[in-house]
RNA sequence: CGGAGCGUGGCGCAGCCUGGUAGCGCGCUACACUGGGGGUGUAGAGGUCGUGGGUUCGAGUCCCGCCGCUCCGACCA
């Protein structure tokens, strides 16, 4: 992509109403535009972002076996109604009425709809057991929404609905996804650690939390130093195996969010204990029949009896996680995408666009790259090179290439990590040598 | 929803107290110089001062209502 006719609005001075650092920078690097409190709209780089993740999150649920839908975003009431939540959900669910004067409402959740399509079509213990999920927007009207797109009104989330016959499946199932989440988050470069949870107004026995670690983050957390060192993902996991063991193994370690911690109670000594903050960017719930019985989804079992299905839900914060991303990773000058997540992978500089030299190197880097299949954000403007680099700095992506004629008369380019700032000069086919492999 | 603020060109702000020609920085356009970390100069474009009413000869400024947005708290994926 040629960055002079890229549409990507970018500010040099923070703009008033960001408080927070990702929410500054989406706004800065031309990701996002506030549409009123809380609402957003999503511009081309954002956009890249967004999407990314969610192909992520999306190829980890359809790892362990789930499949997906999509249901709408405008719900009728009945079903709410059916369920009893259509009273007891507040002021956050957003009420419409069509022009019949029926009445409507904006999902915040869809764990009635999903029950309604299960009990339509299936009827037998055969069935099971299954995983839906869709990746919808979602709307809770926040009394008070902040800190961007980490607290919206409106947001994209991944729900999945686990179903089975008895508690010892649906624990099955629930482990599934435990897995599956913590693939998800490593793969964006997240550290995300579960911690035992309230299950808050969707209900249920059992539910984790997964918190990425952030300075800014909204809720204080802790957990034994050691967590880190619980790394069982890279050995090869039989997803339909016993689960139980290594779900059991990431739980060993201590981990609470500060309503769960219990100073006096802590099982940790001082040492031992890390306190720091955290985002919340996924919940797993296992509730039962809550929603089966009030909704009267069963089949019929082994013995012919019918039962109510025992049913878990599984959240995702799709959009939440981009400025959660750019909490846990970035610096003063910018954002630090971690490659998974990268709206492009590499940044080529020219830093003097009239010189037949620079432009003839760095169409031959784009060309080849494009090749191979990696991303690039070309920046041909007639800029000064400063801005070029510190919108560079800003926009985040992981590499930066920058041709200038200075490193051209001894047939060099610089490459530069993001991260570590290290740079080298490397000729054009050492630069092309570092990204095929 | 309690408390506190803010709405003036695309962005950030001054002007309001004490009413009298709407300003500054950045950005934008053109030209020139410049050219490896947000450069310099010259010349420009761009604003019903959130909105409705009131006071006044005259309102960005004073008064009242409304709307929007932000922050702290309570709440929350």
């Amino acid at each position: 992509m040629r960055l002079s006719n890229y549409f990507i609005p970018t500010l040099k001075d923070n703009p008033k109403d960001a408080q927070i650092t990702s929410h500054r920078f989406m706004l800065r690097a031309g990701m996002i535009q506030q549409a009123s409190a809380g609402i957003y709209s999503w511009l081309p780089l954002g956009l890249r972002v967004l999407k990314k993740i969610e192909q992520i999150v999306r190829e980890e649920q359809n790892a362990v076996g789930a499949q997906e839908i999509l249901m709408p975003t405008i719900q009728s009431a009945d079903l709410w109604k059916e369920s009893g939540r259509y009273d007891d959900y507040g002021k956050e669910l957003l009420r419409l009425t069509d022009r019949h004067g029926r009445d409507m409402l904006y999902g915040p959740t869809n764990e009635e709809q999903i029950t309604e399509i299960f009990r339509t079509h299936l009827k037998s213990y055969r069935s099971l057991p299954l995983s839906l999920y869709h990746i919808q927007w979602k709307f809770r009207d926040e009394v008070r929404p902040r800190f961007g797109v980490m607290r919206g009104r409106e947001f994209l989330m991944k729900d999945a609905y686990s179903f089975d016959l008895n508690y010892e499946n649906a624990i099955k199932s629930y482990n599934k996804m435990f897995i599956a989440y913590l693939k998800t988050y490593a793969r964006m470069g997240l550290k995300a650690i579960p911690m035992a949870a309230d299950s808050g107004p969707i209900g249920g026995d059992m539910s984790h939390e997964f918190i990425i670690l952030a300075e800014t983050g909204e809720s204080e957390v802790y957990y034994q130093k050691n967590w880190f060192d619980i790394n069982t993902l890279d050995k090869d996991i039989d997803i339909n195996g016993d689960l139980q063991p290594l779900v059991d193994s990431y739980l060993s370690c201590y981990a609470a969010t500060d309503e769960k911690h219990d100073p006096e109670n802590c099982p940790l000594t001082e040492e031992e204990l890390i306190a720091t903050r955290g985002i919340e960017v996924g919940h797993i719930f296992y509730f039962g029949a809550k929603y089966s019985d009030a909704l009267n989804a069963s089949v019929a079992g082994y013995d012919g009896v019918e039962n109510h299905v025992h049913m878990g839900s599984y959240g995702v914060g799709v959009s939440r996680l981009v400025g959660a991303i750019i909490e846990a990773s970035h610096d003063e000058k910018g954002i630090v995408w971690p490659e998974a997540v990268a709206p492009f992978d590499i940044g080529l500089v020219n830093v003097k666009i009239d010189n037949a030299k620079c432009s003839e190197i760095c169409h031959e880097l784009y060309r080849r790259f494009h090749q191979i299949g990696l991303e690039v954000l070309y920046d041909d403007r007639d800029e000064r090179t400063g801005s070029k680099l510190a919108d560079m700095d800003l926009i985040g992506l992981p590499w930066q290439i920058i041709v200038g004629p200075r490193g051209l008369k001894s047939g060099v380019v610089e490459l530069k990590n993001r991260k570590t700032g290290s740079s080298e000069e490397l000729t054009i086919d050492e630069v092309l040598g570092k990204f095929i492999n």
